[in-house]
DNA sequence: ATAATATATCGATACATTTCGATAAATAGA
DNA sequence: TCTATTTATCGAAATGTATCGATATATTAT
């Protein structure tokens, strides 16, 4: 069962995924298995370790990235049920 | 069958529905059985007519709203097939 | 033709986001 | 403990977006 989103979660969730770099990683997380660690994301992505750092956060922020803490290293996976809770909201505009 | 999305496309989507204003929108528009017109936006959303105007050109621009002259009104609709290939892009993060 | 209505565009201002480098904090390994 | 590695945070500069009022354009109605 999916979480229900009011509109200031769907907002946030909507500008999280506005943004060119914050996409390819989660394209990245999705083909690394759901588990990626931001290092690997800098090495991929021709940014600052600190903008890296600041998008990771914005997804985590809309809960679409959920952080796992191993050792120094943080991997990181898509949330499915807000993911789901997402797409279930915009099915809503479907005819 | 649903157009298939580039990341940039995608990208404008979803800043487009990163908007409390737009989102609102989009619910009115649905809600009017797909047709709508900016005078009743204005008279619903406390903005001025020219920010309604720019909110429903970035709608438009994202291909998510198609405009439909009708005298002098337009009427708004969802595009359906954009917002099908939106969440069929989603869809692929889903595991 | 003129006036009224609906929408779009322009220029300005305020606000938000992206990006960076520098630095802090936490952990691992020598 | 000391050093290297990983991630987060801070402050600043650049860029982008939202908002407004004024005005232009298109269409309808008188």
């Amino acid at each position: 069962m999916s979480s229900k989103l009011d509109l200031k979660k769907v907002e946030r969730i909507s500008k999280a995924l506005g943004d060119p770099c914050r996409l390819k990683m989660m394209d990245m997380i999705k083909k690394q298995k759901n588990a990626c660690q931001c290092t690997s994301i800098v090495d991929n992505l021709d940014l600052a370790q600190s903008t890296i750092s600041h998008h990771i956060k914005q997804l985590i922020d809309a809960d679409l990235l959920i952080a796992e803490k191993d050792g120094r290293n943080l991997n990181y996976r898509i949330n499915q049920d807000i993911l789901g809770a997402y797409i279930k909201f915009l099915n809503q505009y479907e005819s």
